[in-house]
DNA sequence: GAGCGCATGTAAAGGGTTACATGATTCT
DNA sequence: AGAATCATGTAACCCTTTACATGCGCTC
């Protein structure tokens, strides 16, 4: 379970309420983790509950603010440190590019255009965020140079997607054409599963 | 769901059995959408139920192979060609990226080291697999053609990682000497923030 | 006939999303 | 006063994982 160390990791920057964490995973770690608040503050109650965690203060519209505890920033830093990463993801855009096959010629066309927009644009406006913290914008903080090398990361996927979208529009593997061109020998279906 | 279309799919390029399903997703699928046999097992009662898929034959160990039904290969192509791509992804290495700042030096560096190894080897077996591919090994059909597309994403995406892991490592942003220091080498900007 | 791998399932628990609900504060 | 937004939560449902269970067929 990540969003229970991503809690903590965000909280180990200073206090937040389930508010302002909803709020940064929407907008920071959405991307990579997206979590809803309902999740977020059933967590929170059973980070608390598990003392690693506790309330820091309570403000205006009720809001409650909770405050990292010393165990649990070495819980975040157990979980850095010995857990093992899981490098199993979830991505639909790849999952979908097993059935292209099953797609009209046209179709597939069109969707690898806008496929490519996506990611190109995306990539474009992270390079840009990364950009303002080039500049210093953001400070030089610790969190704010860890957070430039996780958007590295998103620039760099974002834009080897975009290339390999281009490229695949361009090799024209599934092309109208193609269909039939290619050898029969190869008919639906293994020999005898 | 993801899972649905996904065994339609595999069952669009022949029949196969629950237990045939489970290994292909492992496999194939495995590394963008894991799936356990359980659930497999009772998506295919449901898809049986709902008439997109039927009871092809019954084997040996009382397997029971699916085919896909019209009503069912329409419904693929319905999602491939209108449901429009969820872009959200989960990936626990980027993740923990928010959270480096979090970790020893030392142990950052190791871990960068580590994932870039992985990432790195990962994109070498992909490209292995994809030579195969391209000297006419597994046919020219058309599956054979989109999933060639689909590992070429594989290869990239795990080049982009390794390439990042490499240039995280060396660009240092987390190092000892470094904390404290104004800031990162190269760039007047104010502190601001 | 013992043991292994094939093949299918059920049960329970956990993680995540969507819909619903509500009160408090600020803004106009 | 009314609208918008802040802020928190509950309930129901769905998806996913882990653990448990079982029987068949092949090989040694």
């Amino acid at each position: 379970m990540s969003l229970r160390h991503g809690l903590l990791g965000l909280l180990a920057e200073g206090p937040a309420s389930g508010y302002d964490l909803a709020r940064r995973f929407s907008e920071a770690l959405g991307s990579v983790w997206p979590a809803q608040h309902p999740q977020i503050y059933s967590e929170l109650t059973r980070l608390e509950a598990a003392g690693l965690i506790e309330v820091e203060s309570t403000g205006p519209r009720r809001r409650k603010a909770y405050r990292i505890t010393d165990e649990g920033l070495a819980e975040v830093r157990r979980w850095l440190a010995e857990v093992e990463v899981d490098h199993t993801f979830r991505m639909e855009t790849l999952f979908r590019a097993y059935f292209f096959w099953l797609m009209d010629p046209e179709d597939l066309k069109a969707h690898l255009r806008s496929e490519q927009a996506f990611f190109a644009d995306t990539a474009a406006a992270l390079r840009g965020y990364a950009e303002t913290k080039d500049r210093g914008e953001w400070g030089t903080s610790t969190q704010t140079r860890a957070m430039r090398i996780a958007l590295e990361a998103g620039i760099r996927i974002n834009e080897a997607l975009a290339g390999w979208a281009q490229w695949a529009h361009e090799t024209d593997l599934m092309s109208a054409e193609d269909f039939g061109t290619a050898k029969p020998e190869g008919d639906a279906g293994e020999p005898a599963g």
